[in-house]
DNA sequence: TATCCGTTAGCAAACGTTTGCAAGATTGAT
DNA sequence: ATCAATCTTGCAAACGTTTGCTAACGGATA
């Protein structure tokens, strides 16, 4: 990708050849009309006889005019984007998730604007690009966001809803798994099969749902009397998942039962066992989280935790709804529930 | 998701207590100069003194100033954002393009502007979401782009790429996989290990890869002296690749060999040549396309074409330089070479 | 000291909309 | 026919920038 230092240093205006941009003017010309009567044309509701807007339609398809986006968001300071700042889409939970975020945004008139938290300092500035934007709305799913930027963007009047994280301050709403729940369940269905040494294995740098899924996870097996491992990951990819789960499966007090904080790591971690020969479940219980579409294939039959991502997007789209229409509300997290299903890497339960 | 239906109804704005914002004025104000100066202060290699723009450097820090891209981009009539237009992010390969796209624009400076096809009428009309976003460029990767929507982006100076398919349009550049070469590749190796029985399983609906790859192979099959059958899924989803694999390989003429359009296709049909007890590859070769992650999985270890995503990529970034620098440039196509990734799906060629 | 040139700063006009206000047109009731 | 009330329309001022032009201010040269 070396080309593309040159990119931004070219000039690209050089051949400012750009045609002329249809405007309101041109169309009210057309129609003999103020251009303010265009405006209102275009504005559903607004003050203009059903002739003359029929008028005006027909001389702006004519002219192929199209309203200027920007134009209108500079002066109604509001643009109808929702700014996303994510992560990796090697999960293919991140990616269903930001697919239904876009489509839910697109039902009500607002478009996804990406911005990927990798290329931007650690240090919450990826969310400033959402008030560069005007954007009305931010929605996080990765990357850091620190205080002194969330109350920067609250200040400034952009709603903030973080997704799978809550941040103690004020006027900044989130939406979040029953993650210790998930961890819980997971946990009772180890003790009640039977399983004497579980595992707990997060993400390589811990994040909030990880560190959430873990604490119930082990605070649950701890009530069952008994002690849970607690691992991590060496690293992000898939070779790293791989690596890592052969490594806990065949150290000597090798786990015989393992919670993962991702479907994509319990799928490393099922990989990892049949290599070493593990029957899956007598030998080793694999249980993981999301529900992804590759946890239901028969390659693996994993058994997960559900977290449901349409019911994700809603809560946020309920929680924007709400702060555009009253700014100053109190911020609230909403718990998503999360429930087991159950497939063919842990045992039955004994009646 | 019915709770939307009332969003966009609601009047977000009757609470409009959004905090005035920090203009260019603002800042003029307290460094004491013209709010040119402050323009100029932030425009790399404008005139103007070292001290001063220290100066006004110090006082938009101290006020949290940030420039209105809305405003600059008024004026400018260019926006920084690049429009994709996409598909369902079901497929890894999609998802990671996407991300991809999105991490080369952000070191150039563009933002990643989303918008699924899906929700826009299938008369290309997704695309001119860009038009009116006054986006620098267009990047085409799912849906339905109509000769006329192109012609008006041509006409307006907007720079669109298509990924993944041409269109015989002068002034759309586009990037596309060498997939007719792809299928003879994978329609060689079938013959080359002794398969009798060769198939392709396209996507539901016929695609232009999609038709390029089944030509590619199919043409490659006849030469070898064989004729290949040809099938298509029942649907999109993971059940429907499913379902399809088991129809095809439980009929009466069963193929001993299939090449599918991407790896995903692929997968379903291991899985469905398991549940009905065929060996791989000694019964069944499988090949796919695209070589994801999921592929080079243990459980899977699927032989397939491999389209390396950031050639892809980087070609987008390099015709849309080109472009941007000079508008009026012929229109052309990129073709990104795939090459065979033999894993154990398909059987070793005889010395 | 007068002249010229280069650098820096400010003025004001764009960019394409929306929208409050007031005037004009239309309707209906008296 | 008159008046009030309602609808429709146009004017012009925003919105927050960039940028061409001009002026001011130096210093260097003659």
């Amino acid at each position: 990708m070396n080309d593309l230092k040159t990119f931004a240093k070219t000039d690209h205006n050089r051949y400012q050849a750009r045609m002329k941009r249809v405007t309101i003017k041109d169309v009210a010309r057309e129609a003999g009309v103020s251009y303010s009567a265009v405006s209102r044309a275009f504005t559903e509701g607004a003050s203009i006889a059903p002739e003359t807007r029929a008028r005006i339609e027909a001389a702006a398809k004519a002219l192929n005019y199209r309203p200027s986006l920007l134009a209108r968001g500079l002066v109604q300071s509001r643009s109808n984007i929702v700014t996303l700042v994510c992560g990796s889409m090697a999960d293919p939970f991140d990616a269903l998730f930001m697919e239904a975020l876009a489509g839910a945004m697109a039902q009500v008139g607002k478009r996804l604007m990406l911005v990927p938290a990798s290329v931007y300092a650690d240090d919450g500035s990826a969310l400033l690009q959402a008030l560069d934007d005007q954007a009305d709305a931010a929605v996080v799913s990765a990357g850091t966001v620190s205080l002194e930027t969330a109350e920067l963007c609250v200040h400034a009047g952009l709603p903030v809803v973080l997704a799978g994280r809550v941040l103690d301050q004020d006027g900044i709403d989130s939406v979040v798994a029953e993650n210790a729940d998930g961890g819980r369940q997971a946990a009772d269905l180890f003790l009640r099969t039977g399983c004497l040494r579980p595992a707990y294995l997060g993400q390589a740098r811990e994040t909030f749902s990880d560190r959430e899924r873990g604490d119930g996870f082990c605070d649950a097996v701890r009530s069952g009397g008994q002690v849970a491992q607690r691992h991590r990951l060496d690293g992000a990819d898939d070779a790293a998942i791989y690596q890592t789960a052969l490594r806990i499966l065949s150290a000597p007090d090798a786990p015989d039962a393992v919670f993962c904080a991702t479907d994509r790591i319990a799928i490393g971690v099922i990989e990892a066992a049949r290599a070493l020969g593990l029957a899956i479940p007598s030998a080793l219980s694999v249980i993981g989280f999301n529900n992804i579409p590759a946890a239901a294939r028969r390659s693996f039959g994993l058994t997960t935790v559900d977290y449901p991502v349409d019911r994700v997007v809603t809560e946020i789209m309920m929680l924007l709804d709400r702060r555009l229409g009253e700014p100053a509300v109190r911020a609230s997290t909403r718990r998503i529930p999360v429930g087991l299903v159950v497939r063919d890497t842990t045992r039955r339960v004994d009646a």
